[in-house]
DNA sequence: GGCATTTGACCGTG
DNA sequence: CACGGTCAAATGCC
């Protein structure tokens, strides 16, 4: 990513950021949940976040462009051949909460860094053949962010361990529905205390395997609010357009968190080859179904052109309402 | 008892 | 030989 690119992706964080602050004005009343206010809220940080940390990646590689990556190479064995990139994504989960039921089998001291790297396979390895496994460690910069490092892909069938998405009930009393939203706002407002973020690194044994790992993703959509008719279904539809809300199977039912695609798209940290934007909408875009799950699993592929079309209207005020 | 985690040993690679 | 990745016995938890 050179410093154009760079410049681009700030700019299009700033706007983000600024039009969802927009958004977040226009539920301030009352009427609006709060709910739909702390996913707003966390969403605009995560913008202005990945702004500043954009801002102090090009000053940084602008001085020492050889450093940088020096930071990704240095005394890393490369055990195989493929290639990696980084992906910043905010969650309201912990890093280990991406919807596989995953298991330790080692942990390692990295030498140069402050924090073990862990390894997961996948619980199903042996049950089912399922190869996925990743590595997450935890960032000596911000030990707050998690660099979770995919590899292989989940053959598995998650019906198993993952929780059905909740979808509302039409005969749901409205006190049972309002019982359990508010147990929701609080349930998620302790997960926002817990805000973490994870640094997602995607690698691939080789070029064509490419295909293997956003379908790896379980990103089941929260429909909590989408169409349930209390005037909020607008809203929600506009942020599914734009953003992926996600209900973690693997974690209670209101444990939600929302990533944004164009923060998944933007933050394209090039560390073995000098990942194009578009290369990793050839990612995405690739077949994304996971259709084994009984989870609604989202479509990625339709939402290239927000992730990565630079013409697309961000500038576009109506976007979001 | 079954399953997950921990942790030292082992192995492959550069 | 150093390092990262994996194995497997020991241990802990439910």
């Amino acid at each position: 990513m050179d410093w154009e690119q760079s410049n681009l992706l700030i700019l299009k964080e700033l706007r983000q950021g600024r039009e969802l602050s927009s958004v977040l004005r226009k539920h301030l009343h009352p009427s609006s949940p709060p709910q739909t206010r702390l996913v707003l809220l966390h969403k605009i940080l995560c913008s202005y976040h990945n702004a500043l940390s954009l801002l102090n990646w090009t000053a940084f590689t602008s001085t020492a462009p050889i450093a940088s990556h020096k930071i990704h190479t240095s005394k890393q064995r490369k055990t195989c051949s493929g290639r990696s990139e980084q992906i910043r994504v905010c969650s309201l989960e912990g890093p280990l909460e991406d919807g596989y039921c995953w298991r330790k089998y080692g942990q390692k001291d990295i030498l140069g860094s402050n924090f073990p790297r862990g390894y997961y396979r996948c619980t199903h390895r042996y049950s089912q053949g399922c190869l996925a496994a990743k590595q997450v460690q935890r960032s000596d910069e911000d030990p707050t962010i998690f660099e979770v490092k995919y590899r292989g892909r989940h053959t598995c069938n998650r019906a198993s361990h993952s929780v059905a998405m909740k979808v509302p009930s039409t005969t749901e009393s409205e006190e049972n529905a309002n019982h359990s939203r508010v147990k929701q706002q609080q349930q998620h407002e302790e997960k926002q205390k817990q805000s973490k973020e994870i640094l997602m690194s995607f690698e691939t044994e080789d070029l064509d395997n490419k295909d293997d790992i956003f379908p790896s993703f379980p990103f089941p959509i929260e429909s909590e609010e989408v169409g349930n008719g209390n005037g909020n279904g607008l809203f929600v539809k506009s942020l599914m357009e734009n953003d992926i809300a996600f209900v973690s199977p693997a974690a209670s039912e209101s444990n939600y968190f929302s990533v944004s695609p164009f923060h998944m798209g933007s933050f394209v940290f090039d560390q073995n080859v000098q990942a194009s934007e578009s290369d990793l909408t050839e990612r995405i875009s690739a077949p994304t179904s996971v259709t084994n799950s009984p989870i609604v699993d989202l479509d990625i592929s339709s939402l290239d052109k927000l992730e990565f079309d630079p013409s697309f209207p961000f500038d576009n005020s109506d976007f979001f309402t």
